[in-house]
DNA sequence: TCCAATCCATGCAAATTCGTATACCACTCA
DNA sequence: TGAGTGGTATACGAATTTGCATGGATTGGA
């Protein structure tokens, strides 16, 4: 495209809109906020700019040459279209009408969000929440999602993260699975019990070691990728798995495997683009989850799935 | 009027424009010349300024957000007038259609121009003039008149003038009128001839005595301030007068008063506004009135009114 | 997998623009 | 007529904006 046309200072047409209307360079500059100097020095560039006089200097104020008149009719669209368009930016601002996209795990999407969802609506309901699911951190920098739930501390410059608290995670399974193990009371007690893993079981088992546990590939015979999934096996009576306290002690169906043993802890961080400085909507919404989630859930507000 | 919802900057509204259309801010420099961090800082300054985040930074370019494509409907109607603004005083600045005003004397209006009028319109026939005519000096500043005749040195500041010789008066009558006075041949055989004088007689008589005549009010019996007026008199008759050679010589009922006295020499200008500078109409009506009035018209093309 | 091309972000010096102060002019009213 | 009001033009120092140079990052292709 030929942008020659309009590769003219802006600003200077806004001053000559705003002179002529007002009738003087003073006024203007009174309307705009600028000093009269500034507006007069405007004018007079835009009419070397384009070749045309526009006013004619006459002892008290300023009047519109006949060529001056005949733009003024482009210049008064032009700045019609700038009115809508800042207006147009401030109701995009300001509104809580829309949608914000929130990212956060699958068990964090099913188990925790729904009823801080439901309380959040029920405050604002022109917002529209959409759930992005996903164990891997989301790209927020790529809009992917507007506001994320993260456990890690995140790295990327240009975000807005709050660390939230931080929340444990602790050892899993059906009572009565437990007891077809012999009710075990150590780490070392479950060398030969079943694990259901998310993801990498080499890494947990890893991770694992440095609380106490002695384990081999033989230790996890499901594997998802999906905590929700893996949940329900342990539900199932199928084996052991780490979750939040929070969900676990909420789950009628399980009970801690080794009460004795130190939780795994680890950080709950709301991260948010850097657009929620600009837009009240996403502000909200991101006040809102950081209040909802500083505090553990009451157990009976929790949905067992 | 209102104006805060216009009172930002304009220009980083082009840059988003461009930048938008272009798909990049390197793109929209090259489009403007300008450089690309300009046009960073410009969109920054921008999204800043309304509270909304334009673009998504992803790796190579940027995307618009969803904030962004709706204010491109806004900004590309502000960028249509901005190019209708631009074209429209292009258009206006080159324009040969058009008035063109030109202050001169009632007597150049009335003998001298019609002819230079004519070869005007004959070259240039979609300018249209307009003939301010006044004895007193327009006011060029306040555009009473595009271009002016005048016999004295402007001293106006941000005028154009351009001096365009010297010319003479001289004094004229009938011969019979002459006759009877007893054909004159110094200034002392007028001291109780009639002049027919324009506007101010005690003046004129004053600007006599320099050319060696001793008149009183008594001399003035006829006064108008109207060179034609005068003019007509004079042919009638009525008396004596001081005109320009060129008219004077070329109207056969009159004959120089006194062929020997020294002729009253004063200058010929073409004062014009700045505008000229800008304006291809007007440029060209003032050079070629510079140029047909450079030299006298010879005698043969002079209208005798 | 590496390289070339292309893009955005940032530090810094130079150029531009802006505001303050002031001079000057035209009109109005006492 | 003379002071007051409200306007424009200009000088100059300060603040802002710009361009250049450079670094970092991503994409596409050899």
């Amino acid at each position: 495209m030929d942008w020659r046309s309009i590769n003219f200072d802006w600003n200077r047409a806004r001053a000559f809109l705003v002179t002529a209307e007002e009738g003087s360079l003073s006024a203007a500059a009174r309307a705009l906020g600028l000093t009269q100097p500034t507006l007069g020095r405007q004018v007079d560039a835009l009419e070397q700019e384009l070749g045309v006089m526009l006013f004619e200097r006459i002892g008290r104020g300023l009047r519109l040459t006949p060529a001056g008149h005949e733009l003024m009719d482009a210049a008064r669209q032009m700045g019609e279209a700038a009115s809508r368009l800042s207006l147009s930016a401030v109701s995009q601002s300001e509104a809580m009408e829309g949608e914000v996209l929130i990212a956060c795990s699958d068990v964090y999407g099913a188990l925790i969000m729904p009823q801080i969802v439901a309380q959040l609506r029920a405050a604002e309901p022109r917002i529209t929440i959409r759930l992005v699911v996903s164990n891997s951190a989301s790209d927020l920098l790529r809009r992917e999602a507007d506001i994320a739930l993260r456990n890690f501390r995140p790295e990327e410059p240009n975000l807005v993260a709050r660390k939230l608290r931080d929340t444990c995670a602790r050892l899993y399974a059906r009572p009565d699975y437990l007891r077809s193990i012999g009710n075990p009371e150590t780490q070392a007690d479950l060398s030969r019990a079943s694990f259901i893993a998310p993801d990498d079981p080499a890494m947990i088992a890893r991770s694992l070691a440095d609380f106490g546990f002695d384990l081999n590939e033989a230790n996890f015979p499901i594997v998802t990728d999906n905590f929700l999934v893996m949940w329900e096996h342990v539900k199932q009576g199928l084996g052991i798995g780490f979750i939040d306290e929070q969900i676990g002690n909420a789950e009628p169906k399980v009970t801690e495997a080794l009460p004795a043993m130190r939780p795994i802890a680890y950080p709950i961080w709301l991260v948010a683009h850097r657009e929620i400085y600009q837009n009240r909507r996403l502000r909200f919404v991101y006040d809102f989850l950081a209040e909802a989630l500083r505090h553990p859930l009451h157990s009976d507000e929790n949905t067992s799935g």
